[in-house]
DNA sequence: GGCGGAAACGAACGTTCGTGCTATATTACG
DNA sequence: CGTAATATAGCACGAACGTTCGTTTCCGCC
């Protein structure tokens, strides 16, 4: 850490092979637990699905816990490269804010996840067990909830949204409907829950559009079916 | 199980013994499961809090499942003995509709499990877990979304509500907001999130509701301050 | 060509889990 | 009172858990 350890190339592609594995260990890690849970996560189980020893699996990360908070930040940037950063290609705005939504969604039913939102799984598995872990995804998700509200700004910044609507109510409500499809199609495989939830926001953004924002949003409206947009 | 071990209502006093401590069990075990979920439920650890041995409390359900699914189905009773009934002694309409996500957000907020909703946190828990205990925890949320829309569709009927609404759509919706909240409060412990769920409900059932619906919702909506109205 | 350090391994630890078996209290009724 | 059913306890099991330890394999570098 303090000395540079040379800024040679040859030594840092000797220190490269362990980073590696460990980098590929977290996305067996992130789809796992995604699906049976940060607890259900069992190095046991991690490491015959890597084909490594137990041990060897462990000295990367040295003790479960350090091993769940490497998962929940792997969990992270794969939710910042498929949601938020697609989202954040359209301009600030109405659309941008309709975007983010959007793709949510899409996200989920995807199955960029196994489990549908590792978030949303996470926090309920850990809302009621103090410690690190909880700290780390109770953050993460109030960065999503800030990057909604602020897009709720940006859209009244740009006169696309009225000013009397309170960016945290709305943000709220979306992330509830996200939410809420996501419940939907974990539990009953209910793919209509991602119509349901489009439409309850394009209808709030809608309602509380300006005449600029209005015509911003027409497009997406007029798709056919009411089938969710893929990101790409 | 095959002779009917005959119907004399003697018989029935002897057997209560066990089935009290089988309920006094299920009380704890519903409280246990609603905060370390239905897995972390370990039947040892309910043994010791219930000051009984493993063998002997394991012999009331003869498997960790029907444990499982016996705590489920308790945790039940106590939802509808807490919610749905105190709804109930509502006139079908607009009213129960309003009454019936009001007292859910109540029953969150006033603890009545532990770990917030019991079946958001077990549906959460085991909807990537195949198998019986998760076929009930769908099906009592099922239920649940029944309700729902029936009051909805009621509301309608009694001519408070326009007939254009979705009730899927609509209880859809509250759901997702409800569970929002619970989430929100959960993880952050943000009572206000009660509050911003009720309004959203709240916005919404007025902007649907018909003359004589809107005279029914003036009351509530002119209580002081934004808390959720308490069951009792 | 041998040294050193990183990476992976294999075996074992102490615990806890769910689940059987067997025996002992407790109780109801003939 | 005695007997049979019921309820609880005691004990042991095999498996899986996280974790530790000592060893082995590999590879760039002097």
């Amino acid at each position: 850490m303090s000395s540079g350890v040379a800024a040679r190339p040859a030594a840092r592609a000797r220190k490269a092979h362990g980073e590696r594995t460990r980098q590929s260990i977290l996305e067996r890690a992130v789809d796992l637990a995604s699906a049976e849970g940060l607890e259900g996560l069992t190095i046991g189980r991690l490491a015959s699905e890597m084909k490594m020893s137990k041990s060897g699996l462990f000295a990367h990360f040295g003790s479960k816990e350090e091993l769940q908070l490497a998962t929940v930040d792997a969990a992270r940037e794969v939710f910042i490269r498929e949601v938020v950063r697609p989202a954040f290609e359209t301009k600030e705005g109405l659309l941008r804010l309709w975007k983010l939504c959007d793709i949510w969604l899409g996200y989920v039913r995807d199955g960029v996840f196994r489990g549908g939102c590792f978030f949303a799984a996470a926090a309920s598995e850990f809302d009621s067990r103090p410690g690190p872990v909880r700290d780390r995804i109770a953050e993460i998700m109030k960065e999503w909830l800030a990057v909604l509200r602020r897009a709720v700004m940006d859209a009244q910044a740009e006169g696309q949204l009225e000013q009397s609507v309170d960016p945290s109510q709305l943000a709220f409500e979306f992330n509830a409907l996200e939410l809420g499809a996501n419940w939907a199609f974990q539990l009953y495989g209910d793919r209509q829950a991602f119509a349901r939830a489009r439409d309850a926001i394009l209808e709030r953004l809608r309602r509380h559009a300006t005449k600029s924002g209005a015509s911003v949003l027409a497009s997406p409206s007029k798709g056919k079916k009411g089938r969710v947009t893929a990101s790409k």
